[in-house]
DNA sequence: TTGAAAGCGGTACCAT
DNA sequence: ATGGTACCGCTTTCAA
């Protein structure tokens, strides 16, 4: 008994069990008028009966739509990135459209890749440090920038960075903070480099020497712990996300220095780990940044008059605890 | 001046610039042989000129496949679903097939959405607490379960749960804990099934009276502080996850209760911040949970011969630190 | 080596 | 209200 039961019906199938013709079995399974109801009953009788579902692939090109579309992101190594997409997958969802991811961190062909998934979707979203502007800019089809530097006719959605750095200095100084040491690479990602320039800005208006910098190889624990045995104490480290935070504050207690007095430690993004360790460091809005990009790229992939670039900046948030200083009778947490 | 460079090119005007059959074209961009280096010069170069690529959905329709494939999880809050994620993605980018993610959660139409799902791809990987069996049974493609039950006839990718949560009893009644209380709800998923009964098993071995279960709502730090109010001191608390377990150490603090002179607590998946908070708990190897359903996932769809359903569990690891009971000398982190 | 043409599985226009 | 049919863009025989 063989299982040809097992092999996909088509619309000509229903059609011949339904005994009419194709246009009808495809009326019937979407318009609602058009056809009779006795009709509809009898096709979605006989789909029912075949377990008929159309091809996708056979819609798209009649269509000539995909109903996806994709993101692109670095890498999902922590919940950043992982919040971020999750907000853009729901969004999408309600717009009807399936979610397409691409990481391209531990790749040789991204390139290939971005290019392979862009005849894919309909529209494609593409987070911080990915693919070149160039590779974009060749893309034929609607495109969100997340996270990432505007390139020009695109729309952009990113996160507050240079003035909650900036914030986030001042209180340093606050604190009596007058060494300042950037943990991270600029260079890794435009997000980094936001915060780079918030510090050196913040520190250059209160006429404090500038900040020393010391570029990671990465953005993770390990990196952390292996920048912070160039760090000097009585310096307070500002560290370009909280994974690198939570690994210098690792090392130092290593090293048998404390935090805040020997050594104080700032991060970037509020993981839940940053609560446990009492890091202070910057709150992101991150599923609202997916969800934000998903609400701009629908509407570009939809809208047929081509609108203005649109940027938006989201707000970010200082979430002070104890390792940047001392402070008063408040408990931080 | 239209931009009518921006429609897509199709492989017939790249045919027609380069003087060549649709056919030479095809060919030219993917066998190797049966055409000349000359044609095939012609044909790149017009393809190029065209800023040519080939139409997903036209491929797909011709070839009878999608080289894409689907995996289908509840949520992606908390860092556990994106490295799997992750080491899922990044393998089945090994074998050249896209990604499709579809977050189940918070979703009414969860059905109809994996359905629909299944049209776009050519295997599925369904995780935990997602859809039914019989939604899964009736779909018509490889399928690979993961973090979930199994199925007669479908491959199953788990991690180990029962015996390591044994292990745990063990360890905490060594610490001298008698009185076991277990937090989370057993019926939100088949991993926390298999947690609990690994606990009832370990003390009723024991001879212990067995642990009371008080369910929580979900598995979030919030869910864990408001299931702490009836918490009893002098109990050891084994809670379905990390998270809970944040939760409840965050909640015994504010009560001014000591962990874990007062209360131990344990959580599962070994977090980032579970490593800050002192938090024991159990590792799992979640990449290559991920890599090990794609790779398999990869083989239902390749291989001709209906082989015999496969399953593997995957080992956890144990990992103590300070909220389980006082150890000796020991720094544990 | 190359071309003509038959699908692949739908959608939608045009008749009837 | 329904059927016939021309696409949608590509792959792959079958001939030449």
């Amino acid at each position: 008994m063989a299982m040809k039961a097992l092999s996909k019906a088509t619309i000509y199938q229903v059609a011949q069990l339904a005994g009419v013709s194709i246009a009808t079995v495809s009326r019937a399974m979407r318009d609602s008028d058009l056809v009779t109801e006795q009709t509809r009953e009898r096709v979605l009788a006989a789909a029912k009966q075949l377990r008929f579902t159309p091809s996708r692939a056979g819609r798209s090109l009649a269509e000539g739509r995909h109903a996806a579309n994709g993101i692109v992101f670095p890498d999902l190594v922590g919940p950043y990135y992982a919040e971020v997409i999750l907000g853009y997958e729901a969004t999408a969802a309600g717009f009807g459209s399936s979610v397409l991811i691409l990481a391209t961190g531990g790749r040789t062909d991204a390139d290939a890749a971005v290019r392979e998934l862009a005849t894919r979707v309909d529209g494609l979203t593409v987070m911080g440090q990915t693919v070149s502007d160039e590779v974009i800019a060749e893309l034929r089809l609607p495109v969100v920038l997340l996270a990432r530097d505007p390139v020009p006719g695109v729309d952009t959605v990113r996160a507050q960075n240079a003035r909650t750095a900036r914030s986030l200095v001042e209180h340093l100084l606050g604190h009596g903070h007058r060494r300042f040491t950037f943990l991270g690479d600029p260079a890794g990602s435009p997000d980094v480099r936001g915060r780079y320039d918030g510090v050196r800005a913040g520190l250059k208006r209160a006429g404090v020497e500038p900040a020393d910098l010391v570029p990671t190889k990465g953005f993770d624990l390990e990196a952390g712990k292996e920048a912070a045995k160039a760090l000097q104490p009585g310096t307070a480290v500002v560290c370009a996300n909280d994974e690198l935070a939570l690994g210098v504050l690792l090392a130092a207690e290593e090293a048998g220095l404390r935090v805040p007095q020997d050594l104080a430690v700032t991060g970037w993004d509020d993981l839940l780990a940053a609560r446990f360790a009492g890091l202070t460091t910057v709150r992101q809005p991150m599923r609202e940044l997916g969800a934000t990009a998903a609400r701009w790229l629908n509407r570009r992939i939809t809208d047929d008059m081509p609108a203005a670039a649109r940027r938006r900046v989201l707000a970010t948030q200082l979430v002070v605890r104890r390792s940047c200083g001392i402070h008063s009778p408040e408990v931080h947490r």
